[in-house]
DNA sequence: CTGAATCCCTGCCGATACTG
DNA sequence: CAGTATCGGCAGGGATTCAG
C-alpha cells in the first residue's frame, strides 16, 4: 500500500520516507538500485521492446562488452526485473525478457524521461 | 516537446530514445546523473520539505559528513534542482531551496517509490 | 552461443584535519 | 557557520582470455 492518506503534501505516509541514513529498505532506494549502473537502462530499454538473447542484446548495443552485458542481465534477474529463459541443446540458446516487474518499470523510466527532457 | 505523437507503445518518438550508447544527452541519464550518489535523495528529500541551511540538513543527517554533504550540494546545484543563497554577515548565513526544476522531482521520486514499494 | 575468470584502472565516499 | 584539503579503501567497469 503506497498510498494510504497523505498527511504531508508530495510525499508519502510512511515511516520509510522519514529514514535519517540510506537504508536498502526504502522503496527509493530499491529501484534505483534496480537501475544502477552504466548501460542498465539500455538494456531495459532494449527489453521493453521484446524479448532477446544475448547475442541480440550485443548487437544492439555494440559497445557493450560481454562481461558488462552479463553483469547488467545477473543485477537485472536479481532485482526482479527480467527472467533468464534457458533453452537445451547445442549450441546453447537464452532468452530474457522482463517481468510483470520489469514491465512495470516502463512508466518510471517515461517519468526520468520527462524530468530529464525538460528545459530547465 | 517530449510528447508527440507516439509511434511505439511506451517509449518515446525521439532520437535519444535508440541511442546505442550511455549519452550525457539522454534525458534519462540526465536525471539519474542528478539523482546519483549515496545521500543525494535524502538531500532532496529535505528540501522538498522546505529550504535548510547546511547546519539543518546535517542535524536532519546526522551520519552524513561535512564534505558529502557540500559534494551532493554542489551536485545538485550543477544540476539545476537547487539554488544556494549566501546571506552576507557574520557568522555567514546560507540557504538551500529547491528550484522549479528541483520541485518537479517529487513527482518522480513518488514514481520510484512506488516502483520500489510494489510486491514483485 | 553464452557466459565466467582475471587483471587493472578509475572514481566514489568516508574520515580527519584545517580555514574565512 | 559553512565549507575546503588531503588521504586511503573499495567497488564499478573495461579489456582480454578461457570454458561448457
Amino acid at each position: 500500500m503506497a498510498h494510504q492518506t497523505v498527511s504531508r503534501p508530495g510525499l508519502p505516509d510512511d515511516p520509510r520516507a522519514d529514514a535519517a541514513a540510506p537504508s536498502p529498505s526504502c522503496p527509493v532506494e530499491i529501484a534505483l538500485d534496480a537501475l544502477r549502473g552504466r548501460w542498465t537502462t539500455l538494456v531495459v530499454r532494449e527489453l521493453l521492446r521484446g524479448d532477446r538473447s544475448f547475442t541480440e542484446l550485443r548487437t544492439a548495443l555494440p559497445a557493450l562488452s560481454d562481461k558488462v552485458l552479463a553483469d547488467r542481465l545477473a543485477h537485472l534477474v536479481g532485482a526482479g526485473v527480467l527472467v533468464r529463459h534457458r533453452e537445451p541443446g547445442v549450441p546453447p540458446r537464452t532468452r530474457y525478457s522482463l517481468t510483470e516487474r520489469g514491465r512495470r518499470l516502463g512508466p518510471v523510466l517515461q517519468a526520468l524521461w520527462d524530468w530529464g527532457a525538460a528545459t530547465p
